[in-house]
DNA sequence: TTCGGCTGGTTTTTT
DNA sequence: ACCAGCCGAA
């Protein structure tokens, strides 16, 4: 019981109901992780069987760090403990039981590449207009009636939700719902949602097994219970509802999944489901400084939904938080890396006490280059995991339809790869018979001969080939590594790569092995006890972006993610960039004022991250889309109390010289090819480099860049840099369009000529 | 059937 | 800038 003694009065308290509902409001930093931790050690030292706690945290990494923490207080058993997301959680239950839904265990998970693939061919079947039904808005409605625990039928049957669909002209999608459904339990499949959706459906018609989990679970804990959607809590609740022991912890301020079905509401409920609830606030912050914690409520302040609560620090007052200001997104970068390279010179810190966040995947890039530059070492966390790259999907989808001859999607990929001659046609044409005879489409594959004469050797080629696979896994019963090792060579995939000898090629090849190494430390772990394909291919699918396995030396890497991906996690200074109107806030969310809220709660998470300080940047322009445009700084950060702002020496005092709008050019309209213009630029432009003469450009003397010279424009390329002359000296420029104006329709009413140095 | 060239759309976040 | 889908040519 030492452990207590480090606690404050409230997480004492937390850590010392054990019986009864419990509800932990956590502000950011107030030491949820160490009650979470304690909590679970201290029911083990009361005599909880480790086996009956469920623990369910966002991520797998989430997990293993607890598991670990706890490890360190109470030892081996430790191991023992149900903890994990929902996901991978309730797919392991649901191989167990699925079943009884009609699902074998060796059911396929679908991730969203995907899903968004069959309502492709779902959307072509039913001859309706792919422009219309966009794939992600009808995922994201399936996904969303799901997560409500809609059916197929009843989407299908409720009158508001189709008039909705209707007004929106999308009137069909509760018929592609069905046949989504229907096809992906053809396929013996499910999909991300369906781990949580199905699961819930287990429960409700099966009372037994629901009445075994219920007196499994003795304990019921939930982390970042604010981000939590309708079907996950109805969950937890059914689960805990024999014991009544549920403990959630959450913040309702660091809600930002929304987007994703999680609501807040469901804090407000919990209030309601357990009347007998014990609620505990931990308000106290002990990683940030002063400023920090005071720039994040005075951000937090401006949501009108939020619950009370009042975090504060008796840490020190700390730096003022640097507002930086950049011309272009890539000096936004050079100035974060050289601020990073001077702390870490400076201040005597490591790498990896720093972090870059920014709100989209697709600001990473101009960072990843300034950092190499200064040779400063990074992880980039997200953004295309190794397990979505197309070669590494590829192998696993061969290993997919050996465990799996249902897996619509996997048959798919595989078919014609490498080519065997088997195209879309041929393909068409096996469907067809699969559907007339009423069988499946392996049936119909592996037994050919029965159903065409002649001229389907390829297609008997396959069926033989994956029919070797099968044996090996069902009947000789080899481990995940020999079966991924003999399919990878067999199937001729290693070999295609191995004889592409270009660079990508090449990295493909070794990404390859990579994923047979990854199967082989799976085979080789001693926890793994199944070390079958099947069981791999699993936890393979349910790997979130903050799981991937970091390798080289840790400490030395500057860490860039988003701040989604920043949930949980701490730095010593994060610099947070990229806050332009319309980036961040994203102009997305602007629609609807609840999600200007969302946006609003995501700036808070990502200012709590910081331990000591913090930097906040924008751009004046930036790239988007292969072209510059310029942006304007966001609202957010007019939102932050100045008293604890300060303007960075670093880019921001700079003023802009010669800030010129162009005059008008007019009649081009009409379209230009695209590539013929940038064939164009190519020829025009030999080096990235032009001169033109002082003369045209000075400060009082704005360059006019006229009709003629649209041509001009093409030469020096969109956003390419110019040695322009001002006052008889040589400075750079950039030629930058008004939002929303590009190359391609050659709109060019407005351009700006900015100086950048 | 495959390949290459062209076009249009895309970028919010993730299990 | 990048990708997926389409079309025509081989």
């Amino acid at each position: 019981m030492d452990y207590l003694s480090g606690l404050n009065e409230p997480q004492r308290k937390a850590v010392l109901h054990t019986e009864g509902p419990l509800m932990i409001i956590a502000g950011a930093g107030s030491g949820k992780t160490r009650v979470l931790t304690f909590r679970t050690a201290h029911l083990i030292e009361q005599g909880v069987d480790p086996f009956a706690i469920l623990l369910l945290t966002f991520t797998n990494k989430a997990a293993g760090e607890m598991r670990h923490r706890i490890e360190q207080v109470i030892g081996k058993q430790a191991k023992n403990i149900w903890m994990g997301t929902f996901h991978s959680i309730f797919a392991k239950i649901l191989r167990f039981e699925g079943e009884k839904l009609g699902y074998t265990s060796s059911f396929s998970i679908y991730d969203t590449d995907d899903s968004k693939s069959l309502l492709r061919s779902i959307i072509k079947e039913m001859n309706l207009d792919d422009k219309v039904y966009k794939v992600n808005l009808v995922l994201n409605r399936i996904s969303a009636a799901k997560n409500k625990l809609i059916s197929p039928q009843s989407y299908f049957n409720n009158e508001v939700i189709r008039n909705e669909d209707r007004m929106a002209k999308v009137g069909e999608i509760g018929a592609i719902y069905k046949t989504y459904a229907l096809r992906c339990f053809q396929a013996n499949a499910m999909d991300f949602d369906d781990l949580l959706y199905q699961t819930n459906i287990l429960f409700r018609d099966h009372l037994d097994v629901l009445n075994k989990y219920q007196h499994k679970f003795k304990q019921v804990m939930v982390d970042e219970f604010q981000d939590t959607n309708v079907s996950q809590y109805l969950i937890t609740k059914k689960l805990s509802a024999v014991n009544q022991n549920i403990c959630v912890v959450g913040d309702d301020a660091q809600s930002i999944y929304a987007f994703r079905g999680a609501d807040i509401q469901n804090i407000l409920n919990f209030e309601k489901d357990y009347p007998d609830l014990t609620t505990i606030k931990l308000e106290e912050n002990y990683r940030s400084t002063q400023a920090i914690v005071g720039a994040a409520n005075s951000i937090i302040s401006k949501n009108r939904h939020q619950l009370q609560k009042n975090v504060f620090t008796s840490n020190e007052k700390g730096e003022d938080i640097e507002i930086i200001r950049a011309t272009t997104d890539s000096e936004e970068a050079r100035l974060i890396a050289s601020s990073i390279f001077e702390g870490k010179q400076r201040d005597g810190l490591n790498g990896s006490d720093f972090a870059i966040l920014y709100r989209t995947n697709a600001q990473s890039r101009s960072f990843e280059e300034a950092l190499r530059k200064l040779n400063l070492p990074y992880k980039i966390v997200g953004g295309l995991s190794f397990y979505q790259r197309k070669e590494i999907k590829d192998l696993l989808s061969y290993l997919r339809f050996v465990v799996n001859q249902q897996d619509e999607e996997a048959f798919k990929r595989i078919i014609n790869l490498p080519k065997r001659g088997i195209g879309d046609t041929t393909i068409a044409k096996i469907s067809v018979t699969a559907a007339e005879n009423n069988v499946s489409i392996w049936d119909v594959v592996s037994n050919i001969q029965q159903y065409s004469g002649k001229g389907a050797q390829a297609i008997e080629n396959f069926a033989d080939l994956i029919k070797s696979f099968k044996i090996m896994v069902e009947v000789d019963k080899k481990d995940a590594y020999d079966v991924a090792n003999h399919v990878a060579k067999a199937s001729g995939l290693l070999r295609e790569l191995y004889e592409d000898k270009t660079v990508e090629g090449l990295a493909r090849y070794q990404n390859i092995q990579e994923l047979l190494n990854a199967i082989k430390q799976f085979v080789d772990s001693e926890e793994n006890e199944d070390k079958s394909i099947a069981t791999f291919l699993q936890s393979v699918s349910l790997l979130t972006n903050a799981d991937q396995e970091e390798e080289g030396d840790i400490k030395e890497k500057v860490t860039l993610m988003t701040i989604h991906s920043a949930k949980g996690l701490e730095f010593k200074r994060v610099f947070l960039v990229g806050l332009e109107e319309d980036l961040f806030p994203s102009q997305m969310m602007l629609a609807s004022q609840s999600d200007l809220e969302e946006e609003r709660r995501l700036f808070y998470v990502a200012i709590t991250r910081a331990e000591k300080r913090l930097y906040i940047s924008y751009a004046e322009s930036r790239y988007q889309f292969g072209r510059l445009k310029t942006c304007e700084p966001s609202r957010f950060i007019d939102e932050l109390d100045p008293q604890y702002l300060r303007i960075s020496k670093l880019g921001g005092k700079k003023e802009i010289q010669g800030f010129k709008p162009v005059q008008k050019v007019g009649g081009f309209a009409q379209k230009t090819p695209v590539n013929q213009g940038q064939q164009l630029v190519q020829k025009a432009a030999p080096s990235n480099y032009q001169h033109i003469s002082s003369s045209n450009f000075t400060p009082s003397n704005p360059l006019e860049l006229q009709v003629e010279q649209r041509v001009e424009h093409q030469k020096f390329g969109f956003g390419k840099i110019l040695r322009i002359e001002i006052n008889g000296a040589e400075r750079k420029a950039v030629i930058a369009f008004e939002k929303g104006v590009g190359e391609k329709t050659l709109l060019l009413s407005f351009a700006k000529l900015m100086v950048i140095g």
